[in-house]
DNA sequence: CGCCAGGAGTGGA
DNA sequence: TCCACTCATGGC
């Protein structure tokens, strides 16, 4: 009927929603949500129940209209909630800045990439399964083994004849099989880790709330590394996008490691022990510096007027 | 055709 | 502890 109500956040120091939306946006067919010139949408699970919200770049605030599901003050409080950790809004990013500044090499990101947040995944099992699926395959195939998997076993809200879809529940699938997901062409070894996983999820074995209670950064890799299909790598990427452990680094990462060379922080990918001194420096914002790494590595298409459209990837 | 992608498990030395 | 091998398939 009338005009939805929106909520607002109001917009931190060092936040810039053109950045940001290159994450959401790589060019890759991304189905966790729809980024538009100037607003994003994405529907998304909330105390159980399904939402469609945009988010808009406001002045002073986040604008983030729900389109469809509840709009009582109880789910507005957790979107608001939602939406500041999606976006990561409540980090002082000026100490960050300060340490990239202190490294001629990295200087330039602090302006090139002023306002960039680490876009993280709040979900723990989806950034566990998300990641498990993106092992050792290029991106674009791996987003379209996650647009499959998402069709078929997730939730989705219709809003204007739209389809928005809802990454799959451990229930949905820990009820698949193998030989299910062998037909979307994932691996069989990753269809068993990925069960597995849901499995391991539907029974309360693991959770958000059971690894935040473990003591240590350590600990919690380990307790997710006793998981089949969950390497230090994937342990690494859902600490820093899903827990936000400040310090977690994917090793081994093969963008971060072509980032590194291309900065001449390292000549060969496996100096590990001139990685660990370098992140030394970068105490309690390692996560942050990853992320902007993986930053550098696209250029972004820049339409300041008067100035040509310049794209990552050669076309034709 | 060969090599590399936002790796990880397994088995042998 | 440290390789070499394997898995899947798209992009270049």
């Amino acid at each position: 009927m009338g005009t939805p109500e929106k909520l607002y956040i109001p917009l931190p120091a060092n936040f810039n929603f053109s950045e940001c939306s290159w994450y959401l946006d790589m060019g890759y067919d991304d189905c966790g949500q729809q980024v538009r010139n100037d607003s994003v949408l994405k529907a998304l699970r909330l105390g159980g129940k399904e939402l469609l919200v945009e988010v808009v770049e406001g002045k002073e605030y986040l604008e983030v209209t729900v389109l469809q599901g509840q709009k009582d003050e109880g789910t507005k409080k957790l979107l608001s909630g939602y939406i500041r950790e999606w976006m990561d809004m409540d980090r002082d990013l000026d100490p960050f800045y300060a340490l990239l500044r202190r490294d001629r090499r990295l200087a330039y990101m602090s302006e090139e990439y002023k306002g960039l947040r680490l876009m993280g995944i709040v979900d723990l099992f989806e950034a566990l399964a998300w990641s498990i699926i993106g092992q050792q395959i290029n991106l674009t195939f791996a987003f379209m083994l996650k647009r499959r998997l998402v069709e078929k076993y997730g939730g989705s809200i219709i809003h204007n004849g739209e389809t928005f879809h809802l990454f799959p529940s451990y229930e949905a699938l820990a009820a698949a099989s193998v030989e299910d997901l062998r037909l979307m062409q994932l691996s069989r070894s990753k269809a068993a880790y990925l069960i597995n996983l849901a499995d391991v999820f539907a029974k309360g074995e693991l959770s958000r709330e059971k690894l935040m209670a473990l003591p240590d950064r350590e600990s919690r890799l380990q307790a997710l590394m006793k998981i089949k299909g969950i390497g230090v790598w994937t342990a690494n990427y859902c600490l820093m996008k899903s827990l936000r452990d400040p310090s977690g680094i994917p090793h081994g990462d093969t963008g971060l490691l072509t980032a590194l060379a291309k900065h001449k922080i390292i000549k060969e990918r496996k100096e590990l022990s001139k990685i660990e001194r370098f992140f030394s420096k970068y105490r309690g914002w390692e996560s942050y510096l990853v992320f902007y790494f993986w930053r550098s590595l696209s250029v972004k298409p820049d339409v300041a007027p008067g100035q040509s459209l310049q794209r990552t990837a050669a076309v034709g």
